[in-house]
DNA sequence: ACAGTCACTCTCCTTTTGGTGTGTATAAAT
DNA sequence: ATTTATACACACCAAAAGGAGAGTGACTGT
């Protein structure tokens, strides 16, 4: 049993491991994860960062494929999480313009990392895909 | 329209945005990202980047709550993806190694920041949620 | 008078997701 | 002789996700 270990842990990809990870923290930042790693709101996330301010039919153009219920409801949970701000104005037809706070341009920020593997490292993911395909016909 | 604008723009979050994306580019990045961007992928990322080889059960334990479908399934489609390889001991009880890739290793990295930031920033997002709800009942 | 606009909401309906429980092979342990 | 351990596959079922389409409310242009 390693449980018993001082010296600080380094994960296979250099990042620090603490011994004491905080479960609650860790469940609370799963549950975080859990939702922001979600297709709807990283698209959302990416038009709004590229766009600056936008209204909803816009928003749900630039997306592109998705319904309006769930533009609304990705909307909605990215408003309470705090990534968004929604301004209404009181104008007949309504008009709502959404934009990113601060918290939610440094969420891109971070996605931004990902974003950019997924550009650099697609062509390895599809080469793996087909070998491994190779490999069943094969088997 | 800003069709036509040739200065490189740039994202709110300091992010060059190129004029042309390929849109098969980015749809299958997109693609990536979804299937990436899952629960148990990440999870199981974070365990074996922890661990480095491991074995099927012991994954299990180490992510906790999956169910042996899912920690099979996810494992294949990593595989698949080129992320994690899959040794096979041909001895009985059967034994099955899994570790990480390079290229998993550098997912890994990749969300690494997203980790981090929501272990940093969580504590923002449990008082936006506070203040939504607060406003809710206010409203 | 009447269709059109915007940002929704609400009600179905289908698809997907994921859990559970069972089966399997075989050798070692009891 | 029976149980246990391992790494699954397969079938079944419940729940959740998510799409389609209709409705809404008030004003504006024709």
């Amino acid at each position: 049993m390693d449980q018993g270990v001082r010296a600080p842990r380094l994960s296979a990809s250099g990042r620090e491991i603490p011994d004491e990870i905080d479960p609650a923290l860790e469940e609370l930042v799963r549950g975080i994860i859990g939702q922001v790693a979600d297709k709807w709101t990283m698209l959302i996330l990416e038009v709004l960062d590229e766009h600056g301010v936008m209204r909803f039919t816009e928003i749900g153009r630039q997306v592109g494929g998705i319904s309006q219920k769930m533009l609304t409801q990705t909307l909605r949970q990215m408003e309470r999480d705090g990534f968004v701000t929604r301004t209404v104005y009181p104008v007949i037809p309504p008009k709502v313009e959404y934009s990113l706070t601060e918290l939610g341009l440094s969420l891109g920020a971070a996605f931004c990392g990902v974003w950019e593997w997924a550009a650099a490292r697609h062509q390895d993911i599809e080469a793996a895909r087909q070998k491994f395909e190779e490999r069943q016909a094969g088997a």
